[in-house]
DNA sequence: TTTTATTAGTTTAATATTAAACTTTTCAAG
DNA sequence: CTTGAAAAGTTTAATATTAAACTAATAAAA
């Protein structure tokens, strides 16, 4: 033990495997968000654009629990979307309360263009691992992420 | 495959762990930040109170290496530190370029309470795993995290 | 010794993010 | 129908973050 008293074997094995992690998820992050900065976009840009090209056009509520981001934040970052022309809003005919997001055409090129990269990113740096080595760490990844919702 | 051509089988599962990897880290880091905010700090200024405290008195440089964060927000941090009392900066006596960064007994005081509650969570959180399989996971992310650094 | 380059830290301007208060629209209960 | 609750989206105020321009101090080179 150092000078401090820092936690049971148990603790400080288990902050260990969570500081790795971290930086795992950081330094994949970090990679793809210098790409993303080459092509203007944000993290938050891309996930919406993203999910509107893979899912279809939606509300900002829905894209909002997609990208798990406030809804005041949704406002922003589809104003300065929409404001590039990559996607527009339609107020909702049956419910005036929703506006539903559309990719332009526009928005469709550039997602088009950037989401294969962004793929090409993730494969490279995940494919450091085995096949059998990335299904092991989905699973326990899996179960990590579950538990936040009990 | 779907209505859109989304890569080959191989992308798609790195995509897959990828998600998961992220979503476990933001999984943790969500329970985690709502621990610290009921105490008044944010992710940053733990950061800097525990690596001082583990670490000892040190420069912002070097907390900015740290916590991974730029010198500019370093400078705000410290700024709110040391505002509450909880960090003093001392000017270096052999190059003044450097601030020596202490916790004042307030700071140690509240990172020592802070600290156990923080490393309960992730014990916690990590715990749902075996030992054999946080083996497993830090060994992994510990590939992709080297990955960055090539 | 003077000049130049580097380093630590600060400031500024811009963007991102959230919580909370707010508006508008819809729906449900009486 | 009217009233009240809930839901979608917006606005505001606060904080966090970064890059880039800046100041001050030190080290290196001429």
């Amino acid at each position: 033990m150092g000078t401090h008293y820092k936690g049971s074997k148990k603790e400080i094995n288990a902050l260990n495997v969570f500081i790795k992690l971290i930086r795992a998820a950081e330094s994949i992050n970090s990679i793809l968000n210098a790409s993303l900065s080459k092509e203007g976009l944000t993290e938050s840009q891309f996930g919406i654009l993203e999910a509107l090209f893979h899912l279809g056009s939606m509300s900002q509520k829905n894209l909002g629990s997609k990208i798990l981001k406030s809804g005041g934040n949704i406002t922003l970052v589809i104003d300065n979307l929409e404001k590039r022309g990559l996607v527009i809003r339609r107020r909702g005919v049956v419910d005036r309360r929703y506006f539903n997001i559309q990719l332009t055409e526009k928005g469709k090129k550039l997602i088009e263009s950037v989401f294969p990269k962004q793929l090409k990113i993730i494969t490279e740096e995940i494919g450091i691992l085995s096949e059998n080595e990335q299904r092991e760490l989905q699973r326990m990844c899996k179960l990590i992420g579950l538990k936040q919702r009990e």
